[in-house]
DNA sequence: ATTCAGAATGTAAAGCTTTTCATTTTTCAT
DNA sequence: ATGAAAAATGAAAAGCTTTACATTCTGAAT
């Protein structure tokens, strides 16, 4: 027995399909007396929606795919909330497609969106070329995209970010306020365009401060636990150690810190740290950490309404939000 | 202009749609220069296929929706790893439903699996009610559906799990070996199954010992951070201090040591804490986490080669993984 | 040259819904 | 009661692909 169609719903309460499809999608146009048979019929039927001929016919999922790199990293998760809340408003369902940061992925992804699929994409992570390379997607601008948090230079796209540059001067600049003059910066991976922005506004307010650029104090990082730890290691070596450290983002932060205090190096006594992105675990980290929030939740929904409108035919834009510097307890005063 | 179809394809090509479409997805059967030359026409006309039409035919969508409650709980990410390499082996895309634990956005997904968007889904939490109420789901068996994790008596599915009862024993058992006669037990949400499965875990390990269950040593969470926090100060406020506390999951144990350091009581000095899951930054804590490990990528999975095993017509089966129990430094022998 | 097997291709139906346009029914004023 | 207007319903096409079956073609064997 296989699944009942709106033709089974039809003979059973003795109406035509159309006035079944009216029934479910604009109540208010059929009968009271019709429309209670009709609905009596789905209900006794169990009679649902076939997805893929309404998606066929109307030439829409009413679906959003949403893009994310590696949903392990938890600095995704608000964003994804401040998306699915705009969405489900706009009655759109949220779909998150994890790409591991792995191409052949993507390029799933990417099909999945030309496919017809879904009715645009939201990216957590700089855009491939994949999504540029074919033509559908934005000679005939059939499939909006919008990119969130990683904006770079090499492709035109709508995007919601914050000013990465500024942040990272920001937080930079308050190290040096406090006293500190010898900063390193623990990198993220050097592919990633939000290094190399967060780099030039570490760089510039060391610059600005008329203090020195030193690029043994730049110390290779790839937003990993793991490469925060091995930076320690490269601290340690160091002959004249820093006394701040600026972090591209918080998980390395901690990588870091938790390296140095089983070595015996106290945060924020004998160094300071100041991550990036004021992550969930941030403020219970031990010691809490100073960051730099991105407002996430609010950046999704921006990005998402941004979607819904040029589905609507607006134009492409891009949304720049501010950012926060948050004080806690992994910074002191020199 | 629109999207390019099959149509437009076949006629750039000189030959019929059957033609096109076998090209696409059996090649073999076509003689090689037809085919060149239909591939060419596919690649100047930018043609995809379109995904509704397709499903609407072969009566699958080739996609596996997984549903989490939180998508913002790291302990998924590694679930959702093992789930996807399974998938994309089997030619499957994942796609992911967050449902923030909200009753209306399951619901929309039981409804996604409903009109046929995904060929089955795998649940990362109790399933509700909601998956069960709907005849299509269990009468006609139509939509195979794997829980993992989260499996109570309540509905019968398919499922992947550890044993939680033993894993809880296990850790409780461990810190009376280690010498602690007081211990508290720092409980999840009391509408979770897990949280049950894990107390009546501690509860089994105290009473094998000879030691007495006290309930005021059932300290309320919800296995957020917060509720972490919160139990410190309950655990502040205790006459008869317990020595150790088993956290039902590493957010609350985090929390609780966090509020504790801050308020001068250092783990594992002046309390050893023991965590569940051995999510990600368990050993980048500060101490690190002794904790349980789930098999976390393995039980993905598993899951996923079980939801594809009960599709190819095989029977529902439950399978039971082991855990691991991870000694750090959050624990210490009294 | 003829026949036949097998390969290659084509035809047409089926899958289910939405929506336009046409038709029927109802309502209401006269 | 009549007619016009409005409301309710129905018929049928369109949306795009896969696939069973039919047809045509190719090449080899006789």
């Amino acid at each position: 027995m296989s699944r009942p169609t709106i033709e089974d719903v039809a003979r059973i309460s003795g109406v035509s399909i159309a006035t079944v499809s009216r029934c479910l999608h604009l109540p208010d146009v059929v009968a009271p007396k019709t429309r209670d048979r009709v609905l009596a019929a789905v209900r006794q039927t169990g009679y649902t929606l076939n997805a893929a001929a309404q998606s066929l016919r109307q030439r829409r999922s009413n679906t959003v795919l949403v893009v994310v790199p590696d949903i392990g990293n938890t600095f995704f998760a608000e964003i994804l909330g401040g998306i699915e809340y705009e969405a489900s408003a706009a009655g759109l369902t949220m779909l998150i497609g994890d790409t591991g940061r792995i191409k052949a992925r993507e390029d799933a992804y990417v099909r999945y969106l030309l496919n017809g699929r879904a009715d645009g994409a939201l990216l957590l992570a700089e855009p491939q070329a994949a999504w540029f390379d074919i033509p559908t997607v934005n000679d005939k601008g059939i499939k909006p995209i919008v990119t969130i948090s990683e904006v770079g230079p090499a492709h035109p796209t709508a995007a919601v970010s914050i000013d990465n540059e500024a942040a990272a001067h920001a937080a930079v600049t308050h190290l040096i306020g406090q006293g500190h003059r010898l900063i390193a910066h623990l990198t993220g991976p050097d592919t990633n365009i939000l290094t190399r922005q967060r780099l030039f506004g570490y760089r510039r307010a060391l610059t600005e401060a008329g203090l020195v650029c030193d690029d043994t104090y730049e110390l290779p990082g790839d937003f990993g636990l793991a490469s925060g730890r091995a930076a320690f290691d490269r601290y340690r070596a160091m002959p004249n150690k820093p006394t701040a450290i600026f972090c591209a983002n918080d998980e390395t932060a901690m990588g870091f810190i938790s390296s140095a205090q089983q070595g015996g190096v106290m945060v924020p006594r004998d160094v300071s740290v100041i991550g990036f992105d004021d992550i969930h675990f941030a403020q219970s980290y031990i010691p809490a950490l100073t960051t730099v929030r991105q407002p996430r939740a609010e950046m999704g929904a921006a990005a998402m309404r941004l979607l819904l409108s040029i589905i609507g035919n607006d134009a492409p834009a891009s949304i720049r939000l501010p950012f926060e510097l948050i004080l806690r307890d992994s910074t002191r005063r020199l």
